[in-house]
DNA sequence: GCAAAAGTGTTGTCCTTACACCCATGC
DNA sequence: GCATGGGTGTAAGGACAACACTTTTGC
């Protein structure tokens, strides 16, 4: 109950004293902010990830990231370090989650907040390649720098589900795909086999695909048409989401 | 693309340099929570505030926030706000989102992370009463301070989501509760009317409704059961989500 | 007995699933 | 001509929406 007393005391005589002065009194920490770089390729959904900096993860690969400037906020934050560090500008990118254990740095306090991307690797060369910016299969890393592998986690499990509700897949896909395309990525980011006929049902009855009457080429096998995702469309329509289901 | 190449030139040559030198580098800033702890009574949903402390916003309402010190992860600043400005301990809190505008706060930048929880007005009992602390319709709020009502639209619409694929619902209700009970929380929350057929079925094939054998009391009409839901069960045969839907 | 909400079942529609055959291309 | 994936339809089952009457209690 002592720290209740103290803290009412403490708020309550707070009413005339100047604002800056109350912020500044607030302990500060550093902040950063880490991308999630989702891309697709071969098939296979892939992150892109540089090797560490620091000498207690020498060869341990994380996530892009960087502090947080003093008059910047974290939005501007994700999409610096994404170009600083890729040269990829304007993309989508959607904050996951703020990560605070006290230990997760060895250097002290650091509080970051993650930023995920799904991006076409194809789309982007990367044109910034220190440190070994390199994409890797999701699946096969067991081990990263900080607590880089559970934030990945973390990111992984929410764009599975983020996937379902949202058409974010179609930022890993040119402009024009195949209905072959966009079922690799669920089927590659779900880890799941889908039914075909199912699938192109399921997408030709919600009315987003525009047929753009040309074909693939230089395929091995009968060449598949080639669509365009309706964004328009969508923003009219998308869905209001009533169903309870748990 | 000086930028670029300043900002690799700084990355490369750290390799050697302290880790914490290279954190104490790093800019800081004061970080904060903001709690938005929903209620339920009288047939609507609430929102806990608190009137504004500071001059600025003389007379206006705000969300339960606080500092984060600097040892003390987010979730337990969150959780030592609800007890400090409350005395509710131990409730369901989950992460929504973290803020960041640079002119959020008047007395200089605070970047805040934002937590929602649910419970059942009638269960706790408010032990604090600085600052007026009080439940508010939710939807009858306009302003309020900071960025607090753009905060609280965030969480609710986070809120109407959330508790269709998550039983949150049952933390603002008591243990054993009606049918009706449970449909007035979802009809407030969702803003919408069910049908209480179907919504009974709904529940009913879920299998997590335990019969207490018991019936309401001291109502004016013909009493209903009571059930508890069981969590157990839940947690066991909760959904493996697949289903493109947007 | 009246007001108020509890309790209950059926039908039609739509969505989902499962499943098999022919077609167009590159080699 | 063969390997590869493209393209297509149907039937069954399950979920959801719409809808009305009888029952139990307090007053």
């Amino acid at each position: 109950m002592s720290d209740l007393t103290k803290s009412t005391a403490t708020k309550s005589n707070l009413g005339n004293k100047n604002v800056v002065e109350l912020v500044a009194s607030y302990p500060t920490m550093p902040l950063t902010v880490d991308c999630v770089i989702f891309g697709f390729d071969d098939n296979s959904l892939k992150v892109l990830l540089i090797k560490s900096d620091l000498p207690q993860f020498y060869e341990k690969w994380c996530l892009l990231g960087d502090q947080v400037h003093s008059r910047e906020d974290l939005d501007a934050a994700a999409n610096r370090v994404l170009i600083e560090r890729t040269g990829i500008k304007k993309v989508y990118l959607e904050q996951v989650h703020t990560f605070s254990q006290l230990d997760r740095h060895p250097g002290g306090r650091v509080v970051t907040t993650v930023y995920a991307s799904l991006l076409n690797s194809k789309d982007h060369s990367l044109g910034i390649s220190e440190n070994e910016l390199k994409w890797h299969p999701v699946n096969k890393l067991v081990e990263m720098a900080f607590d880089h592998k559970e934030i990945l986690d973390f990111c992984y499990g929410w764009l599975q589900k983020r996937i379902q509700e949202h058409p974010l897949v179609l930022n890993l896909l040119p402009e024009k795909f195949s209905l072959r395309q966009l079922q690799n990525v669920y089927e590659a980011i779900l880890d799941t086999k889908l039914d075909r006929r199912n699938f192109r049902k399921k997408f030709a009855s919600m009315g987003f695909l525009i047929d753009t009457n040309e074909m693939e080429t230089h395929v091995t096998h009968r060449p598949g048409k080639l669509y365009k995702f309706d964004f328009d469309q969508y923003q009219k329509r998308k869905k209001n989401w009533v169903g309870i289901d748990f």
